[in-house]
DNA sequence: AACATTTCTTTACAATTGTTATCGTCCGGG
DNA sequence: CCCGGACGATAACAATTGTAAAGAAATGTT
């Protein structure tokens, strides 16, 4: 799921259009209302996308070694981000900027399916995203995670887990003490 | 957005591929679990969709018309859908199977990149729900609704609507009586 | 090593929501 | 025309969450 593998056959005939880029923790990729003209592969490290609402960052998705990323509907659209993508970890990124990523397609029918997959995955994870918002309360949302997703919970520091969790820090705590 | 106008030129070919179906209030087009082999469009009336939870129906989506409904990724993966499609008022519905559908996609790739697009939308949508989810408390994501869809909120039953913004009838009682 | 910053926990209080139940209204079927 | 079910409003109480503040623990920097 959200894996756009890069790291195969048919990916490596383009890997001189990558850029490797070393970066640190607090990296910001992507600011929110710049437009996306990249797309990152995570070779190594994690990310997070959050927005600025009144004031506090939300974090609303993590990403890890083997996923993509992208402000998809920014870089599709030419419209301004809703989100910046920022490293949580020194990270090694491949990136590869629109233009090139174009070049890609329009020669290889494969990678262009394969991007529409990757599309229509995302699509089917906002779509379960969303529902896990309808369906549970806090406490459940949190023990769902743990259960698919223990390594989010592992890695990532507790107040972007509550931020993304839907709730405040001082909530998850109190979630976890009644654990 | 979420709406696939197969009302022009390039689908009006096709038109012999639709059936139409006149189906009174609360007639199940596609029930959670089975595996979707149409896509609904609505030339009249309005739909939800909604999943059992613990012996409750939850509604998260309603459609008016001029919009195509379907289970996109079980219609897409053969998976079991996750929802069942139920129509609220009397409706005036074209359906098509997916082998006709297939037919018409392998036929214009003018549609095939309307279908990718329409694909793409929900996308954006099932993210802008969530986006809310995380921003917003139950009344603001009611004042949000009421500004971008007053036709959701003016027609459709008030428990469809408590549930569709993830709270009971009676917490949205309340949150309109405090307004 | 010492200091500053960030992160996490805990507490007390306020506000919101869920649950359960009752009651009134509306609408359609018999 | 009456009756039953669906729908919506309201009340009372319990449970959960948010807010604000303070302090402890962990982390990073110089």
């Amino acid at each position: 799921m959200n894996s756009l593998n890069i790291e195969n056959a048919e990916w490596k005939k383009f890997k001189h259009l990558f850029k490797q880029q070393d970066i640190p923790a607090k990296t910001i990729l992507l600011n929110e209302g710049d437009i996306a003209k990249h797309v990152f592969y995570i070779k190594k490290g994690c990310l997070r996308i959050y927005f600025n609402h009144e004031g506090k960052d939300i974090t609303f998705q993590f990403f890890f070694e083997g996923e993509s990323v992208s402000s998809i509907e920014s870089f599709r659209t030419n419209q301004p981000s809703l989100f910046t993508i920022e490293s949580i970890e020194p990270c090694v990124i491949y990136s590869i900027s629109k233009r090139n990523l174009q070049a890609i397609t329009d020669t290889s029918p494969k990678i262009k399916e394969q991007i529409d997959q990757f599309t229509f995955e995302r699509l089917v994870y906002y779509q379960k995203l969303f529902l896990s918002r309808i369906k549970n309360n806090p406490e459940k949302r949190y023990l769902e995670l743990l259960e698919n997703n223990p390594k989010i919970v592992l890695r990532v520091p507790q107040h972007y887990l509550a931020s993304f969790l839907g709730i405040t820090s001082v909530s998850l705590s109190r979630i976890r003490n009644r654990l």
